[in-house]
DNA sequence: GTTCTTGCAAAATATTTGCAAGACG
DNA sequence: CGTCTTGCAAATATTTTGCAAGAAC
């Protein structure tokens, strides 16, 4: 599926701005930021436009979003679309990169009694291939 | 181990405001953000001086950082105080509230070849038993 | 007394909201 | 053409920094 497919799918208007965000985080290898996915774009959008488009999608189950710190949110995409189950991710301290270990399933964890779960995030801090070998 | 003992065993300095953020957060039966130890604390100390001593306290492994979303940061004693396993959190998505989840060991996971992992952090987003029941 | 910590003011950052203009279907 | 989306300006909120005054040891 491509981007506009996604959009039309979810009944969603095809705007340059979603596709080209679409597009940008299904072309990365890892989970991109809000400034990352801007400065890969031709177009030159508002941030209160890319904030508002993000909200959409995620809300729509198109893209994911990994908050590794205050300061640090990126987007991937989401599992309905990239067909993978619900994965692990990594965040590299040297490099801040994020990446989704697509083949890292979640444990069903087991809760006590009482408590209702939905969503388990999972973020694994470390440093990835590219910085260790620069050590 | 009171605040006191263990701003001591880390060589830090016995200040009012370190000792009171222990104590409210070793009192609470959750993890707490800034604002809500703010609250809890009776002497009425800046925001920055707050933030200081989370990340000194933080650098010391006495406490710990959840992150939760871009504004819902919270913190909670620390392993190496309460003497417990690595463990997951509970988020409840309607009253905001975060628990650690003390008997809930995190699982080791396997990370691709190169990736060195150093903290793995599980946070399980759900409802708590007290907003059930509110249904 | 030296060093570390605090408070105040101000800045940096990410994100959100209101509203009128513009684009999509 | 009606509805949803964008851009701009401005507001929120959290967190950070510089620096002089104050507290800890």
């Amino acid at each position: 599926m491509n981007p506009a497919e996604i959009l039309n799918t979810h009944k969603l208007k095809r705007t340059s701005c979603r596709e080209g965000i679409l597009k940008v985080v299904m072309a990365a290898g890892q989970a991109l930021a809000e400034n990352e996915i801007r400065e890969r774009l031709a177009g030159n959008y508002d941030r209160t436009t890319f904030y508002r488009s993000f909200k959409t999608l995620e809300m729509h189950h198109i893209i994911h979003k990994i908050v590794v710190d205050h300061q640090l949110v990126k987007y991937a995409l989401h599992n309905s679309i990239t067909r993978k189950q619900d994965h692990a991710h990594f965040y590299c301290k040297d490099c801040d990169m994020v990446k989704c270990l697509d083949d890292i399933p979640i444990q069903k964890y087991q809760l006590p009694d009482g408590f209702s779960d939905k969503e388990t995030e999972v973020i694994i801090k470390g440093t990835c291939p590219t910085c260790k070998d620069q050590r």
